[in-house]
DNA sequence: TCTGGGGTCCTAGGACCC
DNA sequence: TCTGGGGTCCTAGGACCC
């Protein structure tokens, strides 16, 4: 870990200051804090596949998301643990609540980690530095977790620096310092590239951030695509105006269940109980968060490990189980002979298009002409419509009924 | 080394509308 | 009868992130 010197003032008069707070191997930590007798010792959450690994499993070179038995193989002391997600969560809140206790821009990015602007904190609490070396005090002291804090003028290299300075580390990248920071850093370490974008620029003699800052936007795009050339063009050159911004809403809700080799064996009805528990769980969700939403997705994975992904839209949005059940079982009947083909590995749901109204006009289900006709067996037909595919469904715009026998037409509010 | 459970965003083609 | 350009929505796949 170190610290180096203080932000000098940018054009504006004021220099931008985020950091990017990382909690380190995060459900290892919290195994290793609720259980002394793990503490200084190589823990492995999760035995199918590595979901944390602690810092003394990792000088194995046991990493995040390696299959259980090649971490097993590379350390074979290492003491395996069922996650306990609950644990994780209010670990998790508790963080958040420091952090948002620091300030009041916080934005999320996953369970363990988080962007805070502290830019204007500086009469109140003190320069970043000092800001976020009380941040990891109170997170050690208050929650008992070790956390890394990277600092610098924008999103992108105070991420990069709180990857530089795990495990339990502070960094600051002064803004007189950017550029000689950036350049030499392998190109995996920009935002979008992954294995396949790292070797496609490897193969053409790009291995570096300086090697990415040489090209022109236009090379970038033939090479990567448009939007991911733009975006590398820009990080290369220390370009990243994205803000911390507070209130992020999420776009789908999802659950997925790896099967294994038993899932290719699994018959029809021992697929549907599974597509049934993975919708219950998702609407379950989405009714609490109250959220609807209108597209379907079915994911699936196959014994070669290929995938195939199949959608369906729905006329309206929905939190209801029963009408995002039914588009589900739509979706697994159409995809039946795949799944027949390739043996079933894995199947999951997403619900996306959150909150977007769609259609603007639906069929009322009247029981009668007459109740088509009174405007209380329009109420009446509107609460049917609301108790099956959830109260967000009506919210808005103007509802057109038409019974198919006797054409009448109605609107309501 | 045969691989979990969440998510995000981009691309591209086709349908459909004006 | 053939033609253009632009826009939106839907579907499927791919890459990436933690």
């Amino acid at each position: 870990m170190f610290v180096s010197g203080i932000a000098s003032s940018g054009p504006s008069g004021r220099t931008a200051a985020i950091l990017h707070a990382d909690l380190d191997s995060f459900y290892a930590s919290v195994e290793q804090r609720d259980d002394p007798s793990l503490r200084g010792r190589p823990v492995l959450v999760g035995g199918g596949v590595v979901l944390a690994a602690s810092y003394e499993a990792k000088a194995f070179g046991v990493r995040t998301a390696m299959g259980g038995r090649q971490a097993r193989a590379l350390c074979p002391q290492a003491i395996v643990v069922a996650p306990r997600m609950r644990a994780y969560s209010d670990a998790s809140a508790a963080v958040f609540e420091v952090f948002r206790d620091t300030t009041p821009v916080v934005e999320p990015v996953s369970v363990d980690e988080a962007f805070l602007d502290v830019s204007g904190l500086r009469r109140v609490s003190g320069t970043p530095v000092q800001i976020a070396t009380r941040l990891r005090e109170r997170v050690r002291d208050e929650v008992g977790l070790p956390i890394t804090v990277g600092i610098a003028r924008t999103k992108f290299l105070a991420k990069v620096a709180s990857q530089e300075a795990k495990p339990d580390g502070l960094l600051l990248v002064p803004p007189d310092r950017e550029l000689a920071f950036l350049h030499p850093l392998p190109v995996r370490r920009l935002w979008g590239v992954g294995a396949k974008t790292a070797d496609k620029l490897r193969a053409h003699g790009i291995e570096t951030v300086a090697d990415v800052a040489e090209l022109s936007e236009t090379t970038l795009s033939s090479l990567v695509g448009g939007a991911m050339g733009r975006q590398l063009f820009a990080l290369a050159h220390n370009v990243d105006r994205r803000r911390v911004v507070t209130g992020q809403r999420r776009r789908s809700v999802g659950a997925q269940r790896a099967l294994g080799r038993a899932g290719s064996a699994m018959t029809a009805d021992e697929v549907d109980a599974v597509v049934v528990n993975l919708i219950d769980r998702i609407t379950r969700r989405m009714r609490a968060a109250d959220r609807t939403g209108r597209t379907v997705v079915l994911r699936l994975r196959f014994a070669d490990f290929s995938r195939a992904t199949r959608s369906h839209t729905m006329p309206w949005a929905t939190a209801s189980t029963d009408a995002i059940l039914d588009a589900a079982r739509g979706l697994v009947a159409a995809a039946a002979p795949l799944i027949g083909e390739r043996g079933l590995t894995l199947i999951g749901f997403a619900v996306c298009n959150i909150d977007r109204d769609g259609a603007q006009q639906m069929e009322l289900p009247f029981a009668s002409p007459a109740e088509a006709r009174d405007p209380l067996g329009v109420d009446l037909a509107i609460d049917r419509v609301r108790g099956r595919y959830g109260n967000a469904a009506l919210t808005r715009g103007v509802l057109l009924g038409r019974d198919p026998g006797w054409e009448v037409p109605m609107l309501a509010e």
